[in-house]
DNA sequence: CGGCAGTTTGATGTTACTCAATTTAAGTGG
DNA sequence: CCACTTAAATTGAGTAACATCAAACTGCCG
């Protein structure tokens, strides 16, 4: 079902780091003391966030490039007004952003939706390596296919779908890319998004996702509590929600 | 104000084509009577299209990337009951897609507008340029850069923004495009947009776009007819629809 | 036990959609 | 040049979807 193999740019680049030790990642600059940073002479740069901390600031610029090793976080972008469009989920393995590669800044923030375990590596021995090695140039121009494809989802499920249909596509988005990573048993998903994210993505108040999941619950597709959700009528979920 | 400068792959390429002559575009698989080919042997690959014709299609592999040399084009998303949510309007010198130059098939459609002309390069050669001209490199890459850019503001413009702001987005997304390859005098921009267009892309109805431009119309705004868009009050269109 | 963050529910308001009629503009062929 | 045709834009009335405001409820943690 899932068109586009996830990409774990992590594992490629943790591994790379082992190989070769003349790879130190430059500091990341102090975003707040909920950041713990902790340097490894020889190796890329790592550090930990708290849930909801903020990771990326947009315009700031880097001569890193991060991956997301441990936790949810998400890409946003925030008005002056305080509303913000939350632009992509980031789960284990995703780069905050395939563009990093070429541009020190970024275009959006990155925060924390759980603990999150973050690695940054200097973009310099990054672009070294593309040329080097074809995995590695593979899996960066994958990055850059998946962020485009799922831009061009998002943006047809935000102009052109109603608000049962975007709640569904967010969710079949998301299912596969847990899938991914975790096992899961009689479709239980662990799902830490509070009702306040899904709205931030989808473009709708958290009260009028309240009303959504609750039809939906009503109706037995699904059921969402405590940081999971199970999905208990995929099918359907799915003719409400795929684009097709 | 035009943060992210206009990249014109077009002439960067046909400058090439022009230096190096073995470098022959292979066939773009044929579309509809509305397109007519020439092939140029020796050069790159090259044809014009009528204006509403579609020129390439979702999932469609091609050996070749394709710029806008001429005319106004778009890329959409189809939804199988009619629906479509447009992407990008591409101007001349726009690449189809920039990460064509990874993937072979297209995730979204591409359509005329006005009568275009479109160049098209085989990708190997591209790619091949790539590694050779630091140029052709950074035109690439900044071309992703925007392309990611623009998605995120009109991700931001269709998730949180009401209908007036959207429209008032989009022209002010559009101007400084224009601007870079027209003369502007007092204002005046060509402007081959339909109001179905306009809803197409902000995700709105023609009939409600056509009410939110009759308020613009009236507050003195802008005026937008036959084919020009003349803008009246550029600072107050910018409150309204700058995002920041 | 109290406090807090998140969720649910109800009542009401606003925005944008739908349907349908009318107007305007641009051809087209006589 | 003038009917005739057709696509696009405008306008109005009624409606549906979603937002807003506010209150009540839940589970959790100190």
């Amino acid at each position: 079902m899932a068109k586009h193999s996830e990409i774990r740019l992590a594992s490629v680049c943790v591994t790379c780091a082992h190989r070769e030790t003349g790879f130190c990642g430059t500091l990341f600059g102090p975003t707040s003391e909920d950041t713990k940073t902790e340097r490894r002479p020889g190796w890329q740069h790592f550090f930990a966030a708290r849930a909801g901390s903020q990771i990326a600031v947009r315009n700031q610029a880097s001569e890193d490039v991060f991956v997301l090793c441990a936790g949810w976080a998400f890409r946003y972008f925030q008005l002056a007004d305080g509303r913000r469009q939350i632009l992509k989920f980031l789960l284990p393995g995703d780069l905050f952003s395939s563009i990093t590669i070429f541009e020190t800044a970024f275009s959006f923030s990155v925060k924390a939706l759980t603990e999150v375990q973050v690695s940054g590596f200097a973009r310099s021995e990054i672009r070294a390596k593309c040329v080097a090695a074809p995995a590695v140039q593979t899996a960066i121009a994958k990055s850059c296919i998946n962020d485009t494809h799922d831009a061009t989802e998002l943006l047809t499920a935000l102009g052109q779908c109603s608000a049962e249909e975007r709640i569904a596509h967010l969710l079949l988005h998301l299912m596969p890319r847990i899938a991914a990573r975790n096992v899961i048993r009689e479709q239980r998903y662990p799902f830490p998004l509070r009702q306040q994210h899904i709205a931030d993505a989808v473009g709708l108040t958290p009260v009028h996702v309240s009303r959504v999941l609750g039809l939906f619950r009503e109706r037995r597709l699904l059921e969402l509590s405590e940081g999971h959700l199970k999905v208990l009528n995929g099918p359907e979920l799915e003719r409400i929600g795929s684009l097709r």
